[in-house]
DNA sequence: TTTATAGTTTAGAATTATTATAAACTAGAT
DNA sequence: ATCTAGTTTATAATAATTCTAAACTATAAA
């Protein structure tokens, strides 16, 4: 994805494509792989070695905005840390009990063969499968 | 469950059936019917009306002595609040975006047909699905 | 182009959830 | 009854996130 891309990106959902913004966004998503992220190691990433500063707040809003706009998507854990993914395709994780680790199970790796009625005036949105591993 | 009962489950997993934990389990355990919870929602419940006072500390204590015996489990979700839950089967849940509750789906509401193999040196511990529902 | 303004960024404060500390208390063994 | 490891508690500390309000800026309008 190149910049003007992401600038039209952002332009699409309502977003002002502003330095931070752009800065952050390339970083996201001008990558060959998707990935597993929180506000922290994203914070790290984009602050980090000569590039210009970007306060915490503006990493958490732009965080928030991208979630909102479908950009990136929220992940389900148990922990006390929200955890993203660039990754907005329907998909599933293992989440490693061990390493505490969570990595992509491909859509196709797991198929249902029965799924409930969601309850009346509901629509399913989406469905997601965690396999937690052990030693 | 009556309090005997109660004391046993704890002593067999090695807990003390203190007065404090003996009234925690008792709410827990006590029910008809198996429910989520948070620290907070416990916490307001166990001291509520005119009975013992337990500090919020002993409430945070216990929920993860209970935790780590296997008496009650935590719940994957993507808020920044720990959900805990009084149905240790393995069970599947919708989460209503709408309202932000989490319901049980039966086990048995829910077939796959295909799941993937883990990486090599890992078991599956358990899967969990969550069907997220919009109106 | 300037100008106006709504949207955005920012440092820092505030809030919320959780964990740590260390002194007082107690269940249960002897 | 005494002892002691385990437990409870108030409170402090930490960590994650949200709020605030002043400074800044993208962009539309003049
Ligand atoms: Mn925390
Ligand atoms: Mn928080
Ligand atoms: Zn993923
Ligand atoms: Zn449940």
């Amino acid at each position: 994805m190149q910049k003007k891309a992401i600038v039209n990106k952002l332009r699409s959902s309502g977003l002002r494509p502003t330095k931070q913004r752009v800065l952050i966004a390339r970083n996201l998503f001008e990558r060959d792989k998707t990935f597993h992220f929180t506000v922290e190691t994203l914070n790290k990433e984009i602050n980090k070695k000569g590039s210009d500063k970007v306060s915490l707040a503006t990493v958490y809003n732009t965080v928030e905005a991208f979630t909102k706009a479908g950009h990136i998507k929220q992940i389900l854990t148990s922990k006390s840390k929200s955890y993203f993914d660039t990754n907005i395709k329907s998909h599933h994780h293992f989440y490693d009990e061990d390493s505490k680790e969570l990595t992509d199970i491909n859509y196709n790796q797991v198929k249902l063969s029965k799924v409930p009625h969601p309850p009346k005036g509901k629509k399913i949105k989406n469905l997601e499968v965690v396999i937690r591993l052990q030693k």
